[in-house]
RNA sequence: GGGGUGGUAGUUAAGUUGGUUAUAACGCCGGCCUGUCACGCCGGAGGCCGAGGGUUCAAGUCCCUUCCACCCCGCCA
C-alpha cells in the first residue's frame, strides 16, 4: 500500500483528457467481496473493489454503494477520517472502477438498510484508488430499469452487469458443472468431435465455411455432433458426453439461435430405459440444486398419438386440462355444412371445452379466431352453454340428437364454452392445440410455480413431406424403426413407429434422442424410405454405413438444448436471457456486427466472388 | 417469404380531428447540503420525432418506400 505510487493521470493527462485523474492498482487486493460484510466483520479494515452503483453526495459526506458481481456495500467517505479521499471522491460517477481501504463499522442507529445484505454495516474509506473512469452508462445497471433490447444487446458488457443476467450466467455454469460431475462419475467421457465437418442432406440448413486449402470446397459447422458420437461408439468409447456449441442457419425465434448449445450423450449396450432412467437422475440433481425441489421420478409418460390426440402437439404442457376431443363422428352428417365439407375431404372436428367459459366476450371470441388462422385455421365455430340454452351461430344446424351426443362425448356443463375447428388434421391440431396454450394462459389455469416433466414416446419413424413428395425423418435419419414394425417401411411407411423420446418440460422440449440404428441393413432401408438412393447414401453417409460393418454395437442417446433447460429454470422467455452475447432475430451480433462483409483478399484466397444481392 | 407490435432527449415513455416554442420521469451538468441508500433542494443543458420520398398553407401526427428491434407463421430431422 505504497501511498507513492504514481497515478496514471499523471502520466496521460497531458495526452488523454480524462475527467478525473486514475490511480494504479499497485499492489492492493481485493480482500472481501461486495457482498460478505456483516456486523461480525466490524473493525476489520478491508479493501473492495468494483463499480459505482450510485453516489449519494451530501456536502460534507459522501455515500458510494460499491458494486462487484456479488452484490452491494456502502462506502462512506468522510472528511474527518481522510479529507483528500473525501474531496476526491466528489468526483465520483457511475460506473467508476474503485479500489477502497478502510475499516468496517457499524452504521448508526435507525441507519441499516434492510435491502441488502451488507446493509447494517459499512466502510469508512481511509484510501481511495480510482483505477478507471466511465463514460455515463446508455442505461442503467438496474435489474428494474429496463432499456430496449437492441440498446442493451449493443453495450451487452453493461448489460451483463445487471445482477438477474449475470446469475442467469452463474446459474448456466452450475448446470454445466453439475452436469459433467453426475456423467463423469458413471464413466461417460467428454470427447470434443469436430466444428469443420462436413454438410449433410436432411435436417436444418447449414452454415458453410469454405476451405482454402481446397478451393471451391466447404465445411460445415455441425448441427449436432450426431454421427461422430455414433461413431464413437462404434470406437468402443460405450459412453460419451459433450456439452458443445450446434449451428443451424435457420430463422430465428424467442428460444432459437443460430448457434446454441447442447448437452449431448450417448450410450453402448442400452435400451430406452437405461436412458430415462439416466436423465431422470440427472434433472433431479440439476433441479434440486437450482429450483430446490425436483419432480419425482420416474417421470410421467405418455405416447405422441396421445399427445396429439388430447394437445394437438408433442410437447404437451401437462400443467392444466382443457384436453382436446375429437367429435368427427359425432358431427359427420350435421346440417353444418363447414363440418361436413372437412369431413369429406379427409378433415377431422375438434372441440375444447371450456369450462365455465359462457361469459368470454365476443371480441374475445373474436380474437381467437384471428389467431386460430395464424395455423391455417379458416374459422373457429362455437357454442356457448347459456342457462337457457345453446347460444351459437351453429346451434340451429345441431340437431338434438347431434346435441345429446356432443353433450356426453364432451362432458357438457351449463356455463361451459365450447370452441370447434374443422380442417385437416394437422391445421385442426395445430389450431386447437396453440389455442389451448393460449386459454391456459389467460384463465390463469397453470400454476407459474409447477415444473411439469413429460417423456413422450412412441413417435412415428416417418412423415410426409407435401413439399418434397417424399418421406422425411420425423426425428434423424439414424433413428432405430421399432423391430416389429419394421415389415410396414415398405408398404405403410407412415405406421412404422421409431426408439425415438422426448423430454417434455410446461409444453417446452427440452430433449430429445433415440435408439439408433446400428445395422447397416437397416440404415440401408431407412435410407431408401427416405427417397435417398444408394449412390447418395453411401456418397453423403459412406462412412457410417461403412463404420456400422465393423462391429457397431447397440447404441442411443439423448440431446438436451442446455439454452432453453437454463431459460426455464431461471424463468425467462427468451434464451438471449441466458446466453451472454446473443444474436438479433435478423442473426446479427449488435456488439461486434458480425457478420460483416469479407475482404476482397480474403475472398480471393478463397477463390469466392460475390454477386450483387439478388432481387427478389 | 408472410402476419403483428414498436422506433420521439442519454434512457423509458406521453404527444388530441394535422395547427404557435415537441412534454414528463429517470439520467446528465452546475450550485447547496454530515446519515443517505431511488437522498433532498435550487438552477441548467440536452431533439434530424429511425431514414428517404410524397400530400398539405402547415406533418411527430396522413400516404408510399425503406431500415432496425421484438413476437409469431412458414422454416428449425
Amino acid at each position: 500500500m505504497d501511498i507513492n505510487e504514481p497515478r496514471l493521470g499523471d502520466q496521460f493527462s497531458e495526452t488523454q483528457e480524462g475527467p478525473v485523474a486514475l490511480d494504479h492498482l499497485g499492489e492492493w487486493q481485493k480482500t472481501v467481496n461486495c457482498d460478505t460484510l456483516r456486523p461480525a466483520d466490524v473493525g476489520r479494515e478491508v479493501i473492495l473493489m468494483g463499480w459505482v452503483q450510485r453516489r449519494r453526495d451530501h456536502g460534507g459526506l459522501i455515500f458510494v454503494d460499491l458494486r462487484d458481481r456479488e452484490g452491494i456495500t456502502q462506502v462512506v467517505f468522510d472528511p474527518q477520517i481522510a479529507e483528500l479521499c473525501h474531496e476526491r471522491a466528489g468526483a465520483l460517477r457511475s460506473e467508476y472502477v474503485l479500489a477502497v481501504r478502510g475499516n468496517v463499522r457499524l452504521r448508526p442507529e435507525g441507519m441499516t438498510n434492510a435491502k441488502l445484505p451488507t446493509g447494517e454495516v459499512e466502510v469508512a474509506a481511509v484510501e481511495l484508488r480510482i483505477l478507471n473512469s466511465s463514460k455515463t452508462p446508455p442505461f442503467q445497471v438496474e435489474d428494474e430499469v429496463e432499456a430496449s433490447e437492441n440498446i442493451r444487446l449493443k453495450y451487452r458488457y453493461i448489460d451483463l452487469r445487471r445482477p438477474k443476467l449475470f446469475k442467469n450466467l452463474v446459474a448456466r455454469h452450475k448446470v454445466a458443472q453439475l452436469t459433467r460431475s453426475y456423467l463423469n462419475e458413471l464413466g461417460f467421457l467428454e470427447v470434443e468431435t469436430p466444428v469443420l465437418t462436413r454438410s449433410t442432406p436432411e435436417g436444418a440448413r447449414d452454415y458453410l465455411v469454405p476451405s482454402r486449402v481446397n478451393s471451391g470446397k466447404f465445411f460445415a459447422l455441425p448441427q449436432s455432433p450426431q454421427l461422430f458420437k455414433q461413431i464413437l461408439m462404434v470406437a468402443g468409447f460405450e459412453r460419451y458426453y459433450q456439452i458443445v456449441k450446434c449451428f443451424r442457419d435457420e430463422d430465428l425465434r424467442a428460444d432459437r439461435q443460430p448457434e446454441f448449445t447442447q448437452i449431448d450423450m450417448e450410450m453402448s449396450f442400452i435400451s430406452e430405459e437405461d436412458i430415462y432412467s439416466l436423465i431422470e437422475g440427472w434433472i433431479e440433481k440439476v433441479f434440486l440444486e437450482l429450483k430446490g425441489s425436483s419432480p419425482l421420478a420416474p417421470f410421467a409418460r405418455m405416447t405422441y398419438a396421445e399427445s396429439m390426440d388430447l394437445y394437438g402437439t408433442d410437447r404437451p404442457d401437462t400443467r392444466f386440462g382443457l384436453l382436446l376431443t375429437e367429435v368427427t363422428d359425432v358431427v359427420a352428417n350435421s346440417e353444418f355444412r363447414v363440418f361436413r365439407q372437412a369431413i369429406e375431404r379427409g378433415g377431422i372436428v375438434k372441440a375444447l371445452c371450456v369450462p365455465g367459459g359462457k361469459d368470454l366476450s365476443r371480441k374475445e371470441l373474436d380474437d381467437m379466431i384471428e389467431f386460430v388462422k395464424i395455423f391455417g385455421a379458416q374459422g373457429m365455430a362455437w357454442i356457448k352453454i347459456q342457462p337457457d340454452g345453446w347460444q351459437s351461430p351453429i346451434a340451429k344446424f345441431l340437431a338434438p340428437e347431434v346435441q345429446q351426443a356432443l353433450i356426453e362425448r364432451l362432458s357438457i356443463d351449463t356455463g361451459d364454452l365450447i370452441l370447434f375447428v374443422a380442417d385437416q388434421k394437422k391445421i385442426v391440431n395445430d389450431a386447437l392445440g396453440n389455442l389451448r396454450g393460449r386459454l391456459g394462459k389467460q384463465l390463469g389455469l397453470i400454476d407459474p410455480e409447477a415444473l411439469n416433466l413429460v417423456w413422450v414416446t412412441d413417435f412415428p419413424l416417418l412423415e410426409w413431406d407435401a413439399n418434397e413428395k417424399r418421406y422425411t425423418s420425423v426425428h434423424h435419419p439414424f433413428t432405430s424403426p421399432v423391430e416389429s414394425d419394421m415389415e410396414l417401411l415398405d408398404t405403410e411407411p407412415e405406421k412404422v413407429r421409431s426408439r425415438a423420446y422426448d423430454l417434455v418440460l410446461n409444453g417446452i422440449e427440452i430433449g430429445g434422442g433415440s435408439i439408433r440404428i446400428h445395422h447397416q441393413e437397416v440404415q440401408r432401408r431407412v435410407f431408401q424410405a427416405l427417397g435417398i438412393s444408394g449412390e447418395e447414401a453411401r456418397e453423403k453417409f459412406g462412412f457410417l454405413l461403412e463404420a456400422l460393418q465393423y462391429g457397431a454395437p447397440p447404441h442411443g442417446g439423448i440431446a438436451f438444448g442446455l439454452d432453453r433447460l437454463v431459460m426455464l429454470l431461471c424463468g425467462c422467455s427468451s434464451i438471449r436471457d441466458v446466453i451472454a452475447f446473443p444474436k438479433t432475430q435478423k442473426a446479427i451480433c449488435l456488439m461486434t456486427n458480425a457478420p460483416s462483409e469479407a475482404d476482397v483478399n480474403q475472398l480471393l484466397e478463397l477463390c469466392l466472388k460475390v454477386e450483387a444481392e439478388r432481387n427478389a
